[in-house]
Formats: structure tokens, C-alpha cells, sequence
RNA sequence: GCCCAGGUAGCUCAGUUGGUAGAGCAGGGGACUGAAAAUCCCCGUGUCGGUGGUUCGAUUCCGCCCCUGGGCA
């Protein structure tokens, strides 16, 4: 009997897209991607999308399907990933998940909470908030409304002291309530074999220096004009991808090339280590 | 050769009116439920360039030496 759908993770730069194709061409597999930011459209090269070679042995999915110009989310990925998986067993084939989001592969297995889609006006006003009061009084406000999630989080980690406040203002309930409530997971009907790569330290790094040198070469300041060409904020994911704000920089006259190579290097190297972390003890059964 | 400024954690530096020193970055560990390539949390003993001297005590003051910048010859 054989696997539904596997599954394949890792740290930037480890050869995770490379074992993927190798599994979907001899495993009549179709590819589909699990990275947050290979999702977007204009981030061809920054994000080491897979190109016409690899399309061609085997099929490729949900690789730049979204502008940048949009934001994608764990619950959104999962609502194209359910489908794409569902596509290729209907056709009889493999699906092969391949990328670093550790987040993404949970929300797949696991499912998400449920809460509700929670209208864009709350989110922004809960930004505004937080950007007034600052992360300290922002998280003692969100202690008098939420005291379980302000136990648990961080004065200074905005990003979920955020979501933790629009969940409360918009549902009236707390997110650690509906973390609570049974998601639909579906782990159990995916039944997926998981392959987590991990290559020592020095290896690892040293690919992250390469490679984002090679993206250089191939035309990754032209990428980055082009996007910063389109003008978005600068708060959208696709804005925050590795690479983006240093060469930005660059292009805009702040910084030398080799500074801002080296910058991104280094970033790139920190988000490894943090993917590494995240395999070793938050990937369900690896 | 002389003058000036420096030599303190892997790097860039702060500091000690004399009681053996601390930040940022790097590095390591960890967290992680709708922006996750995001957002955070924790971890700092190092002949304080070397060597003499003064002192109860010197990384700190003084002498000499070495090294690195810059200036003058």
C-alpha cells in the first residue's frame, strides 16, 4: 500500500525541491508547493521557484498563482492545498508537498481553529491600536479583554498580540477558546509520509551563501526593480521575502551591493536556523 | 625618527573618578494555530596588547616595549 501524499521539509537551501522532483518523477508524482512565499508570482528567482527544467519532469502546482500585490495565509494555502491534493488522486497520481513553512504543514495535517474570517476593518484597527500604544500598553489592554492569551504572549511579539486582539474584538471569544474547539483536521485522511531534510550547520549556511549569490547573478535585482516598481506596501508578505529589503536597498542608493548580498545572506542564514527549530520540534510525526 | 589617536567577547565598540567589565551584531538554544522567508523569548569570563612600577588592590595611574591607523619629518 502506498502513500497518499508526502510530504517533504526542511530549511532553505537544502535540497528539499531537488528530492522532491526526484520522488515526483519516479513516483508518477505531481509537486506541490508549501512555501510562503514561492506562492508569489513576481518572486521567481528571490525565491528559487523551480523552473521550466523541473516543470518539465514532472508537474508543478501553486507556484506563483498569487500577485504579490495580495497576502496569502496559512488558511488560505490550506484551502488551495486541500484542492490541488484532491485534483491529483482524483487523476491517480502522487501528491508530493514540498517547502519550509513549518506552519503551513501543520495547518494541513492538523487543521486550524476555526475561527471565522474576521472582516479587514477590525484587522486594521487592530494595527492602528497596537502602532499607538506601543507593544507594552497594547499587551496590558489586551490582558483586560483577553488575559489568557496576554498570559501567553510576549509584550514585545506584535504579530500574534495582533491577531489575539481582532479575534476577541471581532468574535468576543478568545482565540485560546477557539483554539480549543476541535479543527477538522485532516491528518488523518492524508496519512502522509513526512521527509525532513536537515544538513549540518556549516553545510547548511554556506548553501545559503551561495545560493543567494547565484540569485544575484541571475537577475535578482531586476526582480526586486520590478517589484518595487509596483509600488505595495511594504507590510505585505511578499514584500518581506529574504532578499527583498536588502536589495531594495541597494537599488534606492542606501547600500553597496556586497553589504547588501552579505545582508541578506546573514538573514537568509537566521531563517534557516529558525526553519531548523521548527522541524525539530513542532513537525508532526517527522 | 618624532607627534597624535587607538589596542577590552568571534566582529564593532562602551566602561571602570583604582575594588578583575557590558551592549549591539555574530553564534547557540527555544517558542510558534488565518502576514510564518513573519513575530518573538532566553544564553556574555574575556591573559581588558606585553612588561616593570606605584598601591592593600591596576584593565583603570606612571615608565618602557610591541602592534594598528593618521600626521610631521
Amino acid at each position: 500500500m502506498s502513500a497518499a501524499v508526502v510530504i517533504v521539509g526542511g530549511p532553505t537551501a537544502s535540497g528539499k525541491s531537488a528530492l522532491a522532483l526526484d520522488l515526483a518523477e519516479a513516483l508518477d508524482g505531481v509537486v506541490i508547493n508549501a512555501d510562503s512565499m514561492q506562492v508569489y508570482r513576481e518572486l521567481r528567482i528571490l525565491t528559487a521557484r523551480p523552473g521550466p527544467a523541473a516543470e518539465a519532469r514532472a508537474p508543478h502546482r501553486l507556484y506563483g498563482v498569487l500577485p504579490a500585490a495580495e497576502a496569502c495565509s496559512a488558511a488560505r494555502w490550506r484551502d488551495m492545498a486541500l484542492a490541488e491534493i484532491a485534483a491529483v488522486r482524483g487523476a491517480g497520481r502522487l501528491p508530493v508537498l514540498v517547502g519550509g513553512t513549518g506552519l503551513y504543514f501543520r495547518a494541513l495535517d492538523k487543521g486550524l481553529a476555526p475561527v471565522p474570517a474576521i472582516r479587514a476593518a477590525v484587522r486594521a484597527a487592530a494595527r492602528a491600536r497596537h502602532a499607538e500604544l506601543g507593544g507594552e500598553a497594547f499587551h496590558a489592554a489586551l490582558a483586560g479583554r483577553d488575559p489568557e492569551m496576554a498570559a501567553r504572549l510576549a509584550p514585545g511579539d506584535s504579530q500574534r498580540l495582533i491577531r489575539a486582539w481582532e479575534v476577541v474584538e471581532a468574535t468576543g471569544v478568545s482565540l485560546a477558546e477557539w483554539q480549543r474547539r476541535e479543527a477538522p483536521g485532516d491528518g488523518a485522511s492524508l496519512s502522509p509520509v513526512s521527509l525532513v531534510l536537515a544538513p549540518p550547520r556549516g553545510e547548511l549556511y554556506a548553501a545559503c551563501d551561495a545560493r543567494f549569490a547565484a540569485m544575484v547573478e541571475a537577475g535578482a535585482l531586476d526582480e526586486v526593480a520590478a517589484l518595487d516598481a509596483l509600488g505595495l506596501a511594504p507590510e505585505l508578505p511578499a514584500m518581506k521575502a529574504l532578499g527583498v529589503r536588502e536589495l531594495r536597498r541597494h537599488l534606492a542608493g542606501e547600500l553597496a551591493l556586497d553589504a547588501a548580498v552579505a545582508a541578506a545572506q546573514q538573514a537568509t542564514r537566521n531563517y534557516a536556523k529558525r526553519q531548523l527549530t521548527w522541524f525539530r520540534h513542532q513537525m508532526p510525526e517527522a
